[in-house]
DNA sequence: CGGATGACGCAGT
DNA sequence: TACTGCGCCATCC
């Protein structure tokens, strides 16, 4: 059953567990952006966009979507130095592209 | 119908 | 680590 590309980016991230992220490059693999347009066309509360961070753990939605990782308990890595940007810590919380098919 | 655009990723510098 | 360039692909204009 060869759903279309967006119903599969979709699907993959609902499977995405509290607590944990995932990457575009997860979700859609050789074109990420195309899993953030999607996300992005969602409607909300039908998928946990928020659990979707880049490749190096940085966040694309900023601080709205830090204050909803960190209240899962997600873990940070932020330089003491200010002005840096706050990156998800992905080798403790990064759940691969395999797991969530599993998981599926 | 060609070109620009984006919630990206990766290699190179 | 930061910045740049190029590839990706569905949408928009």
């Amino acid at each position: 059953m060869d759903r279309d590309r967006a119903e599969r980016i979709l699907a993959l991230a609902r499977a995405i567990p509290e607590g944990f992220v995932t990457t575009y490059g997860d979700l859609s693999p050789g074109a990420p952006r195309l899993a953030g347009t999607v996300l992005a066309a969602a409607p909300d509360g039908s998928v946990p966009w928020h659990r979707v961070v880049r490749a190096d753990g940085s966040l694309a939605q900023g601080e709205r979507q830090r204050r909803l990782l960190e209240g899962e308990g997600v873990p940070f890595v932020t330089s003491g130095v200010a002005g840096r940007r706050p990156r998800v810590e992905m080798e403790i919380a990064h759940i691969p592209r395999e797991a969530l098919i599993d998981a599926r």
